[in-house]
DNA sequence: CAGTGGATCGTCT
DNA sequence: GACGATCCACTGG
Protein backbone atom coordinates (compact mmCIF):
# COMPACT_ATOMS: atom_id res chain seq x y z
CA UNK A 1 0.00 0.00 0.00
CA UNK A 2 1.97 3.25 -1.33
CA UNK A 3 0.50 6.40 -2.61
CA UNK A 4 1.88 6.95 -6.48
CA UNK A 5 4.61 9.14 -6.20
CA UNK A 6 4.56 12.90 -7.78
CA UNK A 7 6.08 11.62 -11.08
CA UNK A 8 2.62 9.57 -11.88
CA UNK A 9 1.00 12.65 -12.25
CA UNK A 10 3.51 14.45 -14.75
CA UNK A 11 2.78 12.74 -17.52
CA UNK A 12 1.27 14.72 -20.59
CA UNK A 13 -0.64 11.17 -21.75
CA UNK A 14 -4.35 11.86 -20.06
CA UNK A 15 -5.85 9.26 -21.58
CA UNK A 16 -3.34 6.50 -20.79
CA UNK A 17 -2.97 8.16 -17.13
CA UNK A 18 -7.53 7.51 -17.04
CA UNK A 19 -6.85 3.58 -17.68
CA UNK A 20 -4.05 3.22 -15.65
CA UNK A 21 -5.67 4.71 -12.57
CA UNK A 22 -8.11 2.10 -12.68
CA UNK A 23 -7.89 -0.44 -10.16
CA UNK A 24 -5.87 2.18 -7.90
CA UNK A 25 -7.21 3.03 -4.66
CA UNK A 26 -8.61 6.63 -3.68
CA UNK A 27 -8.35 6.99 -0.36
CA UNK A 28 -8.89 10.06 2.16
CA UNK A 29 -9.07 11.49 5.74
CA UNK A 30 -11.36 13.69 6.85
CA UNK A 31 -11.97 14.75 10.38
CA UNK A 32 -9.53 11.70 11.19
CA UNK A 33 -11.86 9.32 9.24
CA UNK A 34 -10.30 7.28 6.68
CA UNK A 35 -11.99 5.85 3.90
CA UNK A 36 -10.99 4.51 0.53
CA UNK A 37 -12.30 3.13 -2.65
CA UNK A 38 -11.36 1.10 -5.39
CA UNK A 39 -11.54 2.97 -8.61
CA UNK A 40 -13.26 1.48 -11.28
CA UNK A 41 -14.24 4.17 -13.80
CA UNK A 42 -12.48 6.91 -15.18
CA UNK A 43 -12.60 9.64 -18.01
CA UNK A 44 -10.00 11.34 -19.71
CA UNK A 45 -9.89 15.82 -20.26
CA UNK A 46 -7.47 16.70 -22.67
CA UNK A 47 -7.17 20.05 -21.56
CA UNK A 48 -7.07 22.95 -24.86
CA UNK A 49 -7.15 20.31 -27.57
CA UNK A 50 -11.09 18.88 -25.95
CA UNK A 51 -14.31 20.66 -26.48
CA UNK A 52 -15.68 18.67 -23.47
CA UNK A 53 -13.21 20.18 -20.93
CA UNK A 54 -13.63 23.34 -18.79
CA UNK A 55 -10.15 24.63 -19.74
CA UNK A 56 -10.84 24.12 -23.68
CA UNK A 57 -9.02 26.53 -25.78
CA UNK A 58 -6.11 27.34 -22.94
CA UNK A 59 -9.58 29.04 -21.19
CA UNK A 60 -8.40 29.94 -17.49
CA UNK A 61 -10.93 31.18 -15.26
CA UNK A 62 -10.42 31.06 -11.21
CA UNK A 63 -12.19 27.73 -10.95
CA UNK A 64 -9.76 25.97 -13.21
CA UNK A 65 -6.57 27.94 -12.63
CA UNK A 66 -5.26 24.50 -10.43
CA UNK A 67 -5.39 22.24 -13.67
CA UNK A 68 -2.57 24.43 -15.27
CA UNK A 69 -0.64 24.33 -12.08
CA UNK A 70 1.73 20.90 -11.69
CA UNK A 71 0.18 17.99 -12.01
CA UNK A 72 -0.82 15.55 -8.72
CA UNK A 73 -3.35 17.68 -7.19
CA UNK A 74 -7.35 17.63 -6.88
CA UNK A 75 -9.87 19.65 -8.82
CA UNK A 76 -13.24 19.73 -7.51
CA UNK A 77 -16.08 21.67 -8.58
CA UNK A 78 -19.69 22.33 -8.13
CA UNK A 79 -21.87 20.50 -11.08
CA UNK A 80 -25.69 21.13 -11.26
CA UNK A 81 -25.68 23.11 -8.40
CA UNK A 82 -25.66 19.97 -6.10
CA UNK A 83 -22.87 17.51 -6.83
CA UNK A 84 -19.06 18.05 -5.90
CA UNK A 85 -17.09 16.43 -9.04
CA UNK A 86 -13.68 15.33 -8.33
CA UNK A 87 -10.52 15.15 -10.88
CA UNK A 88 -7.05 14.41 -10.69
CA UNK A 89 -4.20 16.62 -12.59
CA UNK A 90 -2.09 16.01 -14.09
CA UNK A 91 1.09 17.23 -16.48
CA UNK A 92 3.62 19.68 -16.15
CA UNK A 93 2.64 23.32 -15.42
CA UNK A 94 0.92 25.13 -18.09
CA UNK A 95 -0.71 21.90 -19.45
CA UNK A 96 -4.35 21.60 -18.15
CA UNK A 97 -5.00 17.77 -18.28
CA UNK A 98 -7.18 15.87 -15.43
CA UNK A 99 -9.27 12.83 -15.15
CA UNK A 100 -12.83 12.73 -13.48
CA UNK A 101 -13.27 9.77 -11.15
CA UNK A 102 -16.66 8.68 -11.88
CA UNK A 103 -16.94 5.32 -9.57
CA UNK A 104 -15.44 3.25 -7.13
CA UNK A 105 -15.91 0.05 -4.96
CA UNK A 106 -15.96 0.69 -2.09
CA UNK A 107 -12.96 -0.75 0.73
CA UNK A 108 -12.42 1.25 3.79
CA UNK A 109 -14.76 2.89 6.08
CA UNK A 110 -18.23 1.17 4.72
CA UNK A 111 -19.70 2.43 8.14
CA UNK A 112 -18.57 6.45 7.36
CA UNK A 113 -19.81 6.35 3.55
CA UNK A 114 -23.16 5.05 4.36
CA UNK A 115 -23.50 7.87 7.17
CA UNK A 116 -22.64 10.26 4.09
CA UNK A 117 -24.60 8.87 1.79
CA UNK A 118 -27.80 8.78 4.13
CA UNK A 119 -28.19 4.71 3.67
CA UNK A 120 -28.61 1.97 6.16
CA UNK A 121 -26.71 -0.76 4.03
CA UNK A 122 -24.53 -0.67 1.09
CA UNK A 123 -25.57 -1.60 -1.91
CA UNK A 124 -23.94 -1.29 -5.63
CA UNK A 125 -24.74 2.15 -5.97
CA UNK A 126 -22.75 3.42 -2.97
CA UNK A 127 -19.51 4.43 -4.87
CA UNK A 128 -21.44 4.68 -8.41
CA UNK A 129 -21.53 7.49 -10.31
CA UNK A 130 -19.21 11.21 -10.06
CA UNK A 131 -21.42 13.10 -7.15
CA UNK A 132 -22.04 10.02 -5.00
CA UNK A 133 -17.98 9.36 -5.17
CA UNK A 134 -17.16 12.81 -3.59
CA UNK A 135 -20.21 12.12 -1.25
CA UNK A 136 -18.87 9.12 0.51
CA UNK A 137 -15.59 10.16 -0.02
CA UNK A 138 -16.46 13.21 1.99
CA UNK A 139 -14.63 15.39 -0.92
CA UNK A 140 -15.85 18.63 -1.55
CA UNK A 141 -14.94 22.16 -3.37
CA UNK A 142 -12.82 23.10 -0.51
CA UNK A 143 -10.26 20.58 -1.18
CA UNK A 144 -9.81 21.92 -4.88
CA UNK A 145 -5.96 22.34 -5.49
CA UNK A 146 -4.59 20.10 -2.49
CA UNK A 147 -1.84 18.15 -3.10
CA UNK A 148 -2.75 14.31 -3.46
CA UNK A 149 0.13 13.26 -1.47
CA UNK A 150 -2.47 14.57 1.69
CA UNK A 151 -5.61 13.89 3.22
CA UNK A 152 -6.08 12.48 -0.01
CA UNK A 153 -3.97 10.37 -1.90
CA UNK A 154 -4.26 7.40 -4.62
CA UNK A 155 -2.56 4.28 -3.30
CA UNK A 156 -1.06 1.42 -5.27
CA UNK A 157 -2.10 -1.97 -2.80
CA UNK A 158 -0.76 -4.26 -5.51
CA UNK A 159 -3.83 -4.84 -7.05
CA UNK A 160 -3.84 -6.20 -10.49
CA UNK A 161 -6.31 -5.37 -13.05
CA UNK A 162 -6.25 -7.96 -16.05
CA UNK A 163 -5.99 -5.98 -19.51
CA UNK A 164 -9.14 -7.67 -21.00
CA UNK A 165 -11.06 -6.42 -18.12
CA UNK A 166 -11.20 -3.24 -18.94
CA UNK A 167 -13.83 -1.33 -20.95
CA UNK A 168 -13.56 1.65 -23.35
CA UNK A 169 -16.30 3.71 -24.25
CA UNK A 170 -17.50 7.13 -24.87
CA UNK A 171 -17.80 10.07 -21.97
CA UNK A 172 -21.15 10.68 -20.53
CA UNK A 173 -23.11 13.77 -20.34
CA UNK A 174 -20.52 15.84 -22.70
CA UNK A 175 -22.87 16.17 -25.62
CA UNK A 176 -22.59 19.59 -25.89
CA UNK A 177 -19.10 18.72 -26.98
CA UNK A 178 -19.78 18.14 -30.59
CA UNK A 179 -17.39 15.57 -31.97
CA UNK A 180 -15.36 15.35 -28.97
CA UNK A 181 -18.03 13.80 -27.40
CA UNK A 182 -17.39 10.58 -29.21
CA UNK A 183 -13.32 10.32 -28.38
CA UNK A 184 -13.03 7.12 -26.92
CA UNK A 185 -12.14 8.75 -23.51
CA UNK A 186 -13.95 6.46 -20.87
CA UNK A 187 -12.34 3.52 -19.03
CA UNK A 188 -14.09 0.96 -16.67
CA UNK A 189 -14.20 -2.33 -14.89
CA UNK A 190 -15.98 -4.70 -17.14
CA UNK A 191 -18.62 -6.40 -15.11
CA UNK A 192 -18.08 -4.09 -11.80
CA UNK A 193 -21.21 -3.39 -10.22
CA UNK A 194 -20.48 0.32 -9.34
CA UNK A 195 -19.54 1.51 -12.53
CA UNK A 196 -22.48 4.05 -13.33
CA UNK A 197 -24.50 3.96 -16.40
CA UNK A 198 -26.68 1.53 -18.19
CA UNK A 199 -26.35 -2.21 -17.25
CA UNK A 200 -25.32 -2.90 -20.42
CA UNK A 201 -22.26 -0.21 -20.16
CA UNK A 202 -21.00 -2.23 -17.24
CA UNK A 203 -20.13 -5.00 -19.88
C1' DC B 1 -37.46 -1.73 -16.88
C1' DA B 2 -37.28 3.07 -19.73
C1' DG B 3 -38.26 7.70 -19.77
C1' DT B 4 -39.00 12.17 -17.53
C1' DG B 5 -38.39 16.08 -14.71
C1' DG B 6 -37.14 18.56 -10.37
C1' DA B 7 -33.51 19.95 -7.27
C1' DT B 8 -30.14 23.84 -6.64
C1' DC B 9 -26.24 27.33 -7.07
C1' DG B 10 -21.49 28.74 -8.45
C1' DT B 11 -19.53 30.26 -12.53
C1' DC B 12 -19.07 32.76 -16.60
C1' DT B 13 -21.20 35.79 -20.32
C1' DG C 1 -29.47 35.41 -16.73
C1' DA C 2 -28.46 30.78 -18.45
C1' DC C 3 -26.46 26.62 -17.81
C1' DG C 4 -24.39 22.38 -16.48
C1' DA C 5 -18.52 16.37 -16.76
C1' DT C 6 -25.61 14.48 -11.93
C1' DC C 7 -28.82 11.95 -9.00
C1' DC C 8 -33.06 10.21 -7.64
C1' DA C 9 -37.92 9.73 -7.34
C1' DC C 10 -41.65 8.97 -9.84
C1' DT C 11 -44.32 7.67 -13.71
C1' DG C 12 -46.23 4.33 -17.03
C1' DG C 13 -45.93 -0.07 -19.52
Amino acid sequence: MRKLPSSFYLTDNVVAAARDLLGKLLVTRVNGVVTSGRIVETEAYNGAADRASHSYNHRRTPRTEVQYAKGGKAYVYLCYGIHHLFNVTLAPEDQPLVVLVRAIEPVQGIAAMLARAGKPSPDSSLGRGPGNVTRILGIGVTHSGVSLQGDISICDDGFALPPEKIGVSPRIGVDYAGEDALLPYRFYVKGNASVSGPAKWRR
